[in-house]
DNA sequence: GTCGTATCTTAGGGCTACCTAAAAATGAGC
DNA sequence: GCTCATTTTTAGGTAGCCCTAAGATACGAC
């Protein structure tokens, strides 16, 4: 007689979260694709089935077809947003590679309180609008990272006023233009939500304000559902909303 | 039969972490003292008590004091460094509170690949030696995530180049002092470790180098055993070792 | 030395999460 | 409609990690 209010365990998030990444791509998860995907034996899987369904998070029964149920699509997404946060952090401030960042946000997510991970994220989207920081300020750190022996970055002052004359600037005269006018793979800062009632709805309820950071990844042909990443979601937009997002590039 | 190469879990990591802090302050662990340091039973802890011995990490005998062998020591300081390194990131950079980052690192520190925590370190050094970041940066950034309205930091650009151009020369220009000059509370980092066969032999052994980064925490009274933190361990130098370590206050 | 309390160990049980082996269901091809 | 390969479930077992209850040991007070 479990609790089904309990947390759930870090296998069970990582079925989940399994779950939710499959059917995201056919509609529908069976226990075979659940298995491979966690490198686990069928058998496995029946169990852990189980015990989701109990808790209300799956729709289950056997030999069928599963999917999630609307609190099991919130708590798997709840998971993946950490799994992204810690991801992007590892792989755009520690510069580590795909694959270390991809496993360890994926060992690590399960522990990560939650008002950790919201300063992670902020402390991540700060450094990456911040005009102090910059590419080269990063790759300062990678050299530190793989040669230790330098002494801490006398040499990129010098460049970084140069560059910080000009955000200053370039920060205050920023024209705001709607999302729709960025271009694939850059990221930038929110300024305004317009038709806050209607359709920029979902954006505020997942918490993208003013000062957010957004990532376009992809644009469909024909401009309709646009690919974006914020606060570790990734969701498509309609053009419509995209629209009502003005952004600065960061 | 048990395979005493293998990982050790996340529960005898604590077990293995609690003796060692019990084992610095007091010499020699009690269970009692153990069971409550990890708030369980201390019928659970006789059963940990003989995992890790069976493992050689302990020394162990039924109704003896517990004291932990070379190898235990080694492990049980791998697994308080990766705690501090985590709580580390989280209070100086992340600006969580005490209590919160203790308690994330200590979930953390289980699922923390080596080269992950490296890099994290890394990270966390740099930034607190970088003259580009600093209190007004970090304080941006905190202002940030109360109040999560504000444009990126155009208003932290001018005072961060005044601050950058004296350190610009700054930078170049500091003298490198050994470290028994510094003050408590102070961080530095290493210009140059002398006598590097003899007296600074385990610091080199613990990665300590050119650009690491020393923060002392304790000047005893008459002057002798100095309290340093390097690199996520805390360790007591001699005056005699202090002074061949050459460093400039961050 | 004996007593009593604090401490530790043993015995037995529950829960989670895996496994293997074998049985059952599914469904595509004939 | 039957057959057979694939998928899923059931049954039964292991290991980790915690618990309670009860028995064993240690040690200071008397
Ligand atoms: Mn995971
Ligand atoms: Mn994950
Ligand atoms: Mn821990
Ligand atoms: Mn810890």
């Amino acid at each position: 007689m479990s609790d089904q209010n309990a947390q759930l365990s870090a296998s069970l998030e990582d079925y989940l979260e399994a779950i939710f990444r499959i059917v995201s791509k056919k509609s529908a998860a069976r226990g075979r694709d659940i298995a491979k995907a966690l490198g686990v034996r069928a058998a496995s899987v029946t169990g852990a089935l189980r015990l989701l369904a109990e808790r209300k998070l799956i729709h289950y029964a056997p030999y069928e077809v599963i999917t999630l149920t609307p609190e099991g699509r919130k708590e798997a997404e709840k998971i993946i947003q950490k799994h992204e946060v810690l991801k992007g952090f590892f792989t755009t401030l520690l510069g580590l590679d795909e694959d270390m960042a991809e496993e360890g946000a994926c060992r690590l997510e399960h522990g990560l309180a939650q008002p950790i991970m919201e300063r992670l994220l902020a402390f991540t989207e700060f450094v990456q609008a911040c005009p102090r920081c910059g590419e080269d300020w990063r790759s300062q750190f990678l050299d530190r990272c793989t040669a230790r022996s330098k002494p801490p970055c006398a040499e990129c002052l010098t460049g970084c006023q140069e560059r910080l004359r000009r955000a200053a600037t370039e920060v205050k005269d920023a024209v705001p233009q709607p999302l729709t006018e960025i271009q694939p793979g850059v990221k930038c800062v929110v300024k305004s939500i317009k038709n806050r009632r209607t359709v920029a709805r979902r954006l505020i309820e997942m918490g993208v304000q003013r000062g957010t950071l957004v990532e376009i990844k992809r644009v469909a042909p024909l401009g309709d559902p646009i690919a974006v990443k914020v606060r570790g979601y990734h969701l498509s937009l309609r053009l419509e909303e995209a629209k009502s997002i003005e952004v600065v590039p960061a």
